[in-house]
DNA sequence: GCGGATCAC
DNA sequence: TATGGTGATCCGC
């Protein structure tokens, strides 16, 4: 920006960072980083001569197929608000128009005003060193429920251009406009500049577009004229190439500090171009699937598909606090993160079986601990049960974070979401109606990367067809099925009254087929909905451990006794027969051996995965089954490593209705 | 599957 | 006084 000393800011972040435990940190981390350049730096230059001309004809071929794949037919836009937080609340309260100001607290900034930023104030840093850089600074604590009101106003408006498009955090958005732009016959140009004065109307505040032929250079694109203002790269081989050579490759997302200083350390690349350039050292010094990324950056390719809906992997919860090793103390902390974690799961209606503890030492270093169970949890006693025997293990250790997260979700979308409001998103879905509340609890920074879809996923329980009317799914319909969802739905969740009624419906349905399983009980199978459903007729099979355990025997227990016996096949099901045997091998293990139990479940449960694997698909036969018509896409699941994901065949001539051409090529 | 790391916002 | 929280992904075991 223009009017930063740069120098004078970079020495005072200096001086005040200087000699703290986080600096110490940072040092420590840059130091790895340039030792991992000198070694792949020498790697690189052992290279033989042999071996780079080889390289550089799988380089040559690769460039020509992803050249093939160069799709010039669709127009993208990418819309980025203007210092978004800080301008809501500008908006609100115009007190503060005009002077310096900044989104957050002591700590940390979340974002800055354009009048803080010519002090050098910037998004991500800590707040006390923004004071000493201008020492007028407004601190405005960050409010989103605010800012989720106003990103709803603009996705309004964003709606009439694409319906489809991608809500990439609260700011920014993702339009496919090549259809609007037809219809009405106008130029990408033209309708940026209506759409971002559209949004001013409807907001009062800006926003900056970036038009391109997709969406990586796009995103680059809504940068350049930043803030209030906008820039067009024409769907032209030409343009776009020109464009990409003089780049520098930090403009590209995915590409960060580390990943710029490793490429230019050990390659000398700056630009787009110098990927290409040097690509036959990039084939021999990176994976396949980073090596291409890199690649198809080159070329300028990048998002150009309709992803398929997005789905949450993982919820989790961390906090900050001043450091200590009081034991007592971080057992504290880690209940309060379970049972904040816990309420988030709940109100999202998740259950998962991987539990992972993040913690952060007084010295900035970070861990994670993680394991994996055979059943699912959500309730606040079982994460604090697992994360407490991860922490165990740590002790004595001075800590300033803790964070819990658990990821395998066993994609349970019977469980309706504890919370009321959520209901308002199917009602929202359906009528179409994007003025209402869709988001109601946005308690990060950024983490709202398509939220929506994953709300819209849950969702999906309660009315399968409502992709459909689905504005903010990423994907096609037909590659996104809902039902899919409920394919490894094993888990039933405990948590409401709602969900036993309908187990208990199911129950009662007369269509039913009777299973015999290897441990000689039977169960039921019922259909309902076109979704096959199992449910325990006989409860001999024995619970966990843990779950004998009388603590457990509350109101959870009944249904956990359903979580494990539904998450695994039937057949071959583990239980400690009289309380010691081990059903499958024999093995013997009194109950108190908790630990060693769970071990040698996990070792039959990844005997089992091995089997399945490795045999004839038996699983057509199991109850996990799911019989629906939809079940051509359960495949769904199976993920692209990266950003380019090309349609064959549907390369088309260049620039077929894009004529505005840019001047400044 | 785990743990470290990087990245985005 | 003081350097965040959430989620995704990749790599190398």
């Amino acid at each position: 920006m223009d009017g930063v000393d740069k120098e004078k800011v970079q020495r005072v972040v200096y001086e005040m960072s200087k000699g703290s435990k986080y600096f110490e940190n940072e040092e420590r981390k840059e130091a790895f980083i340039r030792q991992k350049i000198e070694h792949m730096r020498a790697r690189a230059a052992k290279i033989p001569a042999a071996d780079l001309s080889h390289y550089q004809k799988v380089v040559d071929k690769r460039i020509l197929e992803l050249e093939a794949t160069r799709e010039l037919s669709r127009i993208w836009l990418h819309v980025d608000m203007d210092a978004f937080y800080a301008a809501v609340e500008t908006l609100s309260n115009p007190l503060l128009k005009g002077k310096p100001m900044a989104v957050g607290g002591m700590s940390m900034i979340s974002t800055a005003n354009y009048e803080a930023r010519k002090f050098g104030v910037r998004a991500a840093m800590p707040g006390f060193i923004a004071r000493k850089l201008c020492p007028e600074l407004i601190f405005v604590p960050t409010d989103f429920e605010k800012y989720t009101h106003y990103s709803n106003l603009t996705r309004k408006v964003f709606q009439n251009y694409d319906p489809n498009f991608m809500a990439a955090s609260l700011d920014e958005a993702y339009l496919d406009i090549t259809e609007v732009c037809k219809e009405r016959g106008i130029s990408g140009a033209e309708i940026a500049e209506e759409l971002r004065s559209r949004v001013h109307e409807e907001t009062g505040l800006t926003c900056s577009a970036g038009v391109a032929p997709n969406r990586l250079l796009a995103k680059v694109c809504s940068d350049i004229n930043k803030p209030n203002g906008q820039f067009v790269l024409p769907n032209d081989r030409m343009a776009v190439m020109t464009f990409i050579s003089s780049l520098p490759i930090r403009k590209i997302g995915g590409i960060g500090k580390v990943t710029e200083n490793i490429l230019r350390g050990v390659l000398g690349i700056n630009t787009c171009e110098e990927m290409l350039r040097k690509g036959s050292f990039l084939c021999a010094l990176f994976s396949h699937s980073t090596a291409d990324f890199f690649l198809s950056v080159g070329l300028g390719l990048g998002g150009t598909d309709t992803p398929e809906a997005r789905f949450r992997k993982s919820i989790s919860s961390e906090r900050t606090f001043s450091a200590t090793q009081d034991t007592a103390l971080l057992y504290q902390k880690l209940a309060d993160i379970a049972e904040m974690l816990s309420a988030d799961m709940q109100k999202e209606g998740l259950c998962g079986r991987t539990l992972t503890l993040k913690l952060k030492t007084a010295s900035f270093e970070v861990r994670t601990r993680a394991v994996t169970l055979q059943k699912y949890i959500c309730s606040s006693d079982d994460i604090l049960k697992y994360a407490s025997r991860l922490l165990k293990a740590e002790l004595p250790i001075s800590l300033r974070l803790i964070g819990l997260r658990v990821s395998h979700f066993n994609e349970d979308k019977v469980g309706v979401p504890v919370d009321p409001t959520q209901k308002t998103l199917t009602t929202f879905l359906i009528s179409g109606d994007a003025s209402t509340k869709i988001v109601d609890d946005q308690s990060s920074f950024g983490s709202d990367l398509s939220n929506l879809h994953f709300r819209n996923d849950r969702e999906t329980v309660f009315s399968v067809d409502i992709h459909e009317t689905c504005h903010y799914e990423f994907g096609d319909p037909f590659k996104s099925n809902p039902l899919q969802d409920v394919d490894d739905n094993n888990c039933i969740s405990s948590e409401n009254a709602w969900e036993m009624e309908q187990i208990h419906e199911l129950s009662s349905n007369k269509t039913e087929a009777m299973v015999k399983t290897a441990d000689g009980v039977v169960h039921t199978l019922k259909p309902s909905n076109g979704v096959l459903w199992v449910s325990e007729e006989d409860s001999s099979v024995q619970k966990e451990p843990e779950d004998s355990n009388p603590d457990r025997l509350n109101k959870e227990a009944s249904t956990l006794g359903n979580e494990e016996f539904f998450l695994s096949n039937h057949i071959e099901q583990l239980y400690w027969v009289n309380d010691y045997r081990c059903s499958l091998c024999g093995a013997e293990l009194p109950s108190s051996f908790v630990e060693e139990r769970q071990e040698h479940s996990d070792f039959h449960l990844a005997e089992r995965l091995q089997k399945e694997e490795s045999g004839a698909d038996s699983r057509a036969m199991m109850p996990r089954q799911r019989i629906v018509p939809q079940d051509h896409v359960v495949n769904q699941r199976r993920r692209k490593k990266h950003k380019s994901s090309p349609r064959q065949g549907r390369h088309l001539p260049i620039d077929s209705f894009f004529v505005k051409s840019n001047q400044n090529f």
